[in-house]
DNA sequence: CGACACATGTAACACGTTACATGATTTG
DNA sequence: CAAATCATGTAACGTGTTACATGTGTCG
């Protein structure tokens, strides 16, 4: 619904045509991904299916008030928010996400499944190996966060969009990097209480920062 | 694709019956989330269209080993892996989630937008004012922590599984807490520096913990 | 007998993604 | 003139979700 919604949002402040709202919509949250413009015109004829929109056919040449795009010129078709979509607007932002069952992520799934998997000869002749499912995983991560971390450290102080996206990324990222680091001392925990020790290969695990 | 390769996971250790795939995924995965039956066998289908899993129909009575389940004894169709098969489960255990594009996070398109129309007079009369936004989230956001930490307190010490689940959704909750709270810092200092006293209705934010 | 867990599936739909097709306008 | 940008859309497909239909076996 992210894009949806977003698209709706965007529409509050007045009627936009297809491509401006790809960009808009980019620009507005940080440009951290892209948006396919194809998705753009699809969610728009959906919303319009739904009521939430309304199409005003302006041609490009001949009246309108011409403050119109430089570029433009030719089909330009405005969308606007109806009543029944400004309303939807006003719910999305006033009510919170909520986490009551939460969203299935992934990585926790292929996690959890490794770890009750753990050790057995189950890939054709290979084993599941937790430790190093999860040090490859750390590897990637770290890499990740480097480079967010780099945007951030460049990113303008004054556009808000970005610094907030640019941290919740990160926050993200910096979270995963913890949780790894969680289940990988849990793990040791477990296993040196079974068997008390197993002293071989698992050098000992250095914390993050 | 996080059900899709669950199931693949799953049947690493041997055929299974829908049923029991949809049991065993919820359980192992921590139980935290439900799994609709009817997604495991339009999933499983797909799966044997794309051959990575293959039907032995082995109806319930006559032959068959005979461990089988308890409650069973009618269609009971069984999935096995296909080489092909075996060969994605490696591959998704071994490459790491990659990070390059970040998913899109729905709050997170929220906010940004709330952000860049902050104050505008636009939904029905009404303003968009991330201040509440924000501090609706909180209070949800705190709400579902509180809950999830129960959980995580009550928890069976040795289900590894259930364990690294509950860290991750308290880790992702927590990272969302402390994202707020930065969101709302980054705020009040760029408010105060463009408007250096509109001393008004904003109280000091206390920091979380 | 009734409720519940076991067991299987289909149909319809939602959102998102990619690839394709088309054309005007601007700029080097 | 060629390439990039602006601009619009469709077709086909992917995963995930919900609702529905159907039936057996067990237990109280």
């Amino acid at each position: 619904m992210s894009v949806r919604n977003g698209l709706l949002a965007l529409l509050t402040t007045g009627p936009r045509h297809g491509y401006e709202l790809k960009k808009e919509l980019e620009e507005r949250t940080g440009s951290l991904w892209e948006l396919n413009v194809g998705q753009v015109y699809t969610t728009l004829s959906r919303l319009e299916r739904d009521g939430l929109v309304t199409e005003d056919d302006a041609a490009g040449h001949g009246g309108v008030v011409d403050d119109a795009p430089k570029g433009a010129g030719q089909d330009q078709r405005q969308y606007s928010l109806t009543d029944a979509g400004r309303a939807e607007v006003g719910e999305w932002f006033a009510a919170p996400r909520l986490r009551s069952a939460p969203d299935r992520d992934e990585l926790v799934i292929k996690l959890t499944i490794a770890a009750s998997l753990d050790g057995q000869r189950s890939i054709d002749g290979g084993r599941i190996d937790l430790d190093e499912i999860i040090d490859a995983q750390r590897a990637a991560t770290t890499e990740a966060l480097q480079t967010y971390t780099r945007l951030k450290a460049r990113a303008d102080g004054d556009d808000l969009a970005r610094l907030f996206a640019l941290d919740a990324v990160i926050a993200q990222i910096d979270g995963e990097l913890r949780w790894l680091d969680q289940c990988q001392q849990r793990r040791d925990a477990l296993r040196s209480t079974r068997r008390p020790s197993t002293g071989s290969s698992r050098p000992a695990r250095r914390p993050h920062r």
